[in-house]
DNA sequence: AAGACGGGGGA
DNA sequence: TCCCCAGTCTT
């Protein structure tokens, strides 16, 4: 036998022999797969569980999806982070429900064509729901395979993953490729994990050259190493009433198309006047305080750890005196501001997890009084 | 080929 | 902290 050969039976054989329970498994419905394959991007499977029952919730269908307005798709969205997943989602079922007749593609070319579905979901879609020899190319496959054959070969170029793809095609397991696909992603989850391999039990002991080698935690190899950009947001609360101003984050940055407050971002390499609520009022609007205006208070600072960025946030809370004044102020920082009532806030708006934080703890505090 | 894009959990 | 997670898209 050859240690590929090896590799595909050991890899069915281990997997008769655990439980993973997961609502899509077995699924046959396209939509299903499709929506649990988008919310499992780069996603842990305890993450995005519950946000995989929630849409099927809100969106039994396709047709329902892409009656949805955007915003009700991205507040079921909110916090789940990638928020380009849910754009996508939503134009493709609007696609599919628009143009062709809400069935869903059957080709893997067809389904590789849509918005949002790269060559790992397109494979997983078409080896799930039609059972097309497709192998899937993840993370989990990616640290399977260097381990197994002892590839060192770096995953994250092109020609890595060339090389991984024709080996993860050799290895498909062709009379159940849905069936191989679910395996190795359960064995690279639950057996051969990232941080501690669990090779004392593992069923391929002896057959894995990692292992033999004893380089289980080299593997897979990486070639970049990424920077942790810092950054500073000084927000800007301003309410009159039961009114605040809103916008649309709408360029090229972070949390694109969630909502958020005006704001200007702290680019000096000076120190934030944290203890200073006057300088960092006055710094929102260029040292020229719209009339009108009066400062609360400052918030404590929020901090958001990203995988690029390390984010920290004060929130200015400002009080207008009358709507007019607080909306012009709004489009000072940014022009597409607009007046909404707070309680729209936490109904409709989708927001970043570090200003859903504030708003939280914020109204919790007034509650208190 | 390289960057950008979120957020949570484990070590 | 750093790394990783059922990756994809843009530049």
């Amino acid at each position: 036998m050859t240690a590929e050969t090896i590799f595909t039976a050991s890899l069915l054989v281990w997997s008769d022999g655990i439980q993973r329970p997961m609502p899509w498994k077995g699924e046959r419905d396209p939509y299903k797969i499709w929506l649990s394959e988008i919310i499992l991007q780069q996603t842990r499977v305890e993450q995005g569980l519950p946000y995989y029952l929630r849409f099927l919730e809100h969106f039994p269908n396709v047709f329902v999806l892409a009656a949805a307005t955007e915003d009700e798709v991205f507040k079921c969205w909110e916090g789940l982070g990638y928020y380009t997943r849910a754009r996508n989602l939503h134009t493709t079922a609007r696609f599919i429900a628009e143009s062709c007749n809400g069935v869903f593609p059957s080709t893997y070319e067809d389904i590789r064509a849509l918005k949002g579905v790269g060559d790992y979901t397109a494979a997983a879609i078409a080896a799930f729901a039609y059972d097309l020899p497709y192998a899937v190319l993840d993370g989990n496959v990616y640290r399977v395979l260097s381990r197994f054959f002892g590839i060192a070969t770096p995953i994250d170029v092109p020609a890595g993953k060339k090389a991984f793809a024709a080996l993860a095609t050799r290895l498909l397991a062709t009379p159940s490729p849905a069936r191989y696909n679910q395996a190795i992603m359960d064995f690279g989850a639950l057996q051969c994990t990232p941080k501690q391999p669990d090779c004392s039990t593992c069923p391929m002991l002896g057959h894995c050259v990692a292992q033999r080698e004893g380089i289980q935690h080299q593997l897979p190899v990486k070639s970049k190493n990424l920077l942790k950009k810092d950054r500073i947001f000084i927000y800007a609360v301003m309410q009159n009433g039961s009114n605040i101003i809103v916008r649309q984050r709408e360029n090229k940055d972070i949390w694109r198309r969630l909502y958020d407050f005006p704001m200007r971002e702290w680019v000096s390499t000076n120190k934030v006047p944290a203890t200073d609520p006057q300088a960092l009022f006055r710094f929102l609007f260029d040292n020229e305080v719209p009339e009108g205006l009066a400062l609360e208070r400052v918030s404590k600072p929020y901090k958001q750890q990203l995988t690029h960025q390390s984010i920290t946030t004060f929130f200015v809370e400002i009080t207008a005196k009358n709507d007019a004044i607080m909306l012009n102020s709004g489009r000072f920082l940014a022009e597409n501001s607009i007046l909404a009532e707070q309680f729209k806030l936490k109904k409709i708006y989708a927001l970043p997890r570090v200003v859903d934080k504030y708003w939280q703890e914020k109204n919790l505090s007034l509650s208190l009084f």
